[in-house]
DNA sequence: GCCGTTTTCGGCCCGACTGTTTTCAGTCG
């Protein structure tokens, strides 16, 4: 049972509680051991064997130990399976549908005893609905919509792909007369894989022309709500936007609110308390005394914290780290110098060689690698021995064109089940670049997955491993490896883990990322292009990696060419180890190397898995 | 259900908007 899938359950736990009308803190305590467990990097499978690590938590206490340890032992607790028997699934899920939440959801159940979504969508025709308590007319059409809305919306849509439409809608209204500032909030400025609506916060302008403005863009289908300082819509793809209209002495307010995350809001207020202030989104406040307001960076020093990068903010000890002075300088897009994974039409590309290295030059980049698909992908046109042979060629013939650009001959090499890699040691020899992957057996158990990954991580030819997890978001599952010990080896080897670029691979994930670099690995943020223009997903990357708290340091390819092209012959000329190649025996734990850099030389600047001082959180 | 320099009880973040009410509960973020 996956950390995804032990949150997931918790979760449930907590809207079941809510709509039985259980203590609003019983039913927080649950929402946010859900998410504790969702952004812990370590599997709670190997946390449960540990005495005490669970509670150590903050948010996690007995209680919650306990039904973690009995999910993890038996993929149930007694507590959920008493709730099940109460209330059915369906019914938990009537909360998410726009304008029913615990409360009218408990009250269709026990007055109407509704069960399913055929049954709510029936009574709210029949007009049903609208008699109950706490219902009406409008309700009960809200009802039918968002009924109507929900099967066409999945609920969450990939950044990168909301990226051009949410810039538009600024824009939009950045062109009302008297806008000063125009900013999307929310998660999309968390940088979070995927957003599930869009906020955006805007200053300067008379308030109606800009509510005007929004909701009359052409790609709204409805006006959820419309006020002074607030208005709702949902476009045409399903996506909510929310638009706040706010002072300029409270923008800093009110974007630190909206950007969130809830939870580090949460954590700023208590600071504020704490000094017996008050903190919302109209500013940090005394009494009547406005304190700070009309910029971020004002309020996180009244705090007595640095500026926290909006990736940063997720509760997961970044308030510690800002308040002591350490938070890490995150990499940014301008850092990188190279992007070394891409396809041509040589295998499964779209573009040419030179297509792809002209589109290169024209971002800036310093050295790129080609890497097309090794042989076992031959529907992709992977390339076998000879083929690796006859591409050293063609890749020095472009090298004679394009004298402004470093080009590496590399190959995404295909791991195999087993973790032999695609190609000989010898065929390796000729390439300047190995990425190795995993493109097929995705299910393998997960001992069996470790070891496969471990066994081709210790070939030395290899430079990196391209997208690990082979995770592809909304549809494919995480290759079921332990990312412990992967990173572990992959630090220990030297082998660089990818952060791929893809919109819906974002592989490694932030938390993924995050235990790595813990683990002392280093990076490469690549695009996996396939065509010039995903040249351009590389910012995507970049996003990932500032959530896991990477530097440029952490990031290989943020060298410059003169140093990272002495770098990698360095494994190649070591003795090869005969007894790592053979795979670790299934099921038993592989003996872990120290990190190629130890964490103690890191710590400075890491931010902590578990802050030293989250248990305490309430103290200053 | 968690937590603790107020430590085993009594707190736990806060405001806008909607719709159902007739002063406010429910929902949402």
């Amino acid at each position: 049972m996956s950390n995804a899938d032990i949150a997931r359950i918790l979760e449930r736990i907590a809207i079941r509680l809510d709509i039985e009308g259980a203590n609003p803190f019983r039913v927080r305590a649950h929402k946010e051991a859900a998410r504790i467990v969702s952004e812990q990097g370590e599997p709670m499978s190997a946390m449960v064997s540990r005495e005490g690590a669970l509670e150590a938590l903050p948010g996690i206490g007995k209680d919650l130990a306990q039904k973690i340890r009995d999910l993890v032992a038996t993929g149930s607790t007694p507590m959920h399976d008493e709730l099940k028997a109460r209330i059915p699934d369906e019914v938990v899920d009537f909360t998410e549908l726009q304008g029913l939440g615990p409360k009218r959801v408990r009250t269709l159940f026990a007055e109407l005893q509704i069960r399913d979504r055929a049954g709510l969508e029936a009574a709210a025709k029949a007009g049903r609905l609208k008699g109950l308590p706490g219902f009406g007319e409008k309700v009960e059409q809200n009802v039918l919509k968002a009924l109507a809305t929900a099967s066409a919306w999945s609920g969450r849509v990939l950044l990168a792909r909301i990226w051009p439409l949410a810039h538009a809608l600024a824009e939009r209204v950045a062109a009302v007369k008297g806008v000063a500032q125009v900013e999307l909030a929310g998660s999309f400025r968390r940088r979070k894989e995927t957003v599930g609506d869009l906020d955006l916060l805007v200053c300067g302008g008379d308030a109606e022309s800009v509510m005007q403005a929004f909701t009359t863009h052409e790609s709204v289908t409805d006006v959820l709500g419309r006020g002074e300082t607030k208005s709702s819509v949902r476009l045409d793809t399903g996506l909510q936007v929310d638009l706040r209209h706010v002072p300029s002495e409270s923008f800093g307010a009110a974007l630190l609110y909206f950007t969130g995350s809830k939870e580090h809001n949460i954590e700023l207020r208590r600071i504020a308390i704490d000094k017996g202030w008050s903190l919302n989104e109209y500013g940090l406040t005394q009494g009547e005394k406005l304190l700070a307001g009309r910029t971020e960076e004002e309020i996180y020093a009244k705090l007595g914290l640095d500026w926290i990068a909006p990736e940063l903010r997720e509760a997961r000890g970044e308030i510690e780290l800002a308040r002591a002075g350490t938070l890490p300088k995150l990499i940014e897009l301008s850092d990188l110098r190279a992007d070394l994974h891409m396809h041509t039409t040589r295998s499964d590309g779209r573009d040419s060689i030179d297509a792809m290295v002209e589109a290169a030059i024209a971002r800036g980049h310093e050295y790129i690698a080609i890497t097309e698909h090794s042989k076992a992908l031959a529907m992709a046109n992977g390339f076998d021995a000879a083929r690796v042979r006859k591409s050293a060629i063609e890749i020095e013939a472009a090298r004679g064109r394009h004298k402004n650009i470093h080009i590496l001959h590399g190959l995404e090499v295909d791991i195999l089940a087993d973790g032999e890699l695609d190609l000989d040691d010898d065929t390796l020899n000729v390439l300047d670049w190995v990425v190795i992957s995993i493109h097929s057996a995705f299910t393998q158990a997960p001992e069996v997955a470790t070891a496969r990954v471990l066994r081709a991580l210790q070939n030395p030819f290899v430079h990196a491993m391209g997208h690990p997890t082979g995770r592809i978001i909304g549809s494919r599952e995480p290759v079921a490896f332990d990312m412990e010990q992967v990173a572990q080896m992959a630090a220990s080897e030297g082998v660089a883990l990818e952060i791929n670029s893809a919109a819906d691979r974002l592989d490694l994930s932030d938390v993924n990322a995050r235990l790595a670099r813990e683990r002392g690995c280093r990076f490469v943020i690549d695009t996996d292009a396939h065509s010039t223009n995903a040249l351009e997903n590389l910012r995507f990357g970049v996003f990932q990696a500032r959530r896991a708290g990477l530097t440029a340091a952490d990031v290989w390819n943020t060298q410059p060419w003169s140093r990272f092209s002495g770098s990698l012959g360095a494994r190649r000329k070591a003795p090869r180890k005969t007894a790592a190649a053979r795979p670790a025996s299934a099921g038993k734990s592989v003996a872990t190397k120290p990190a190629a850099r130890p964490a103690a030389e890191r710590t400075a600047k890491k931010p902590a898995a578990k802050p030293p001082a989250a248990k305490a959180r309430r103290n200053s």
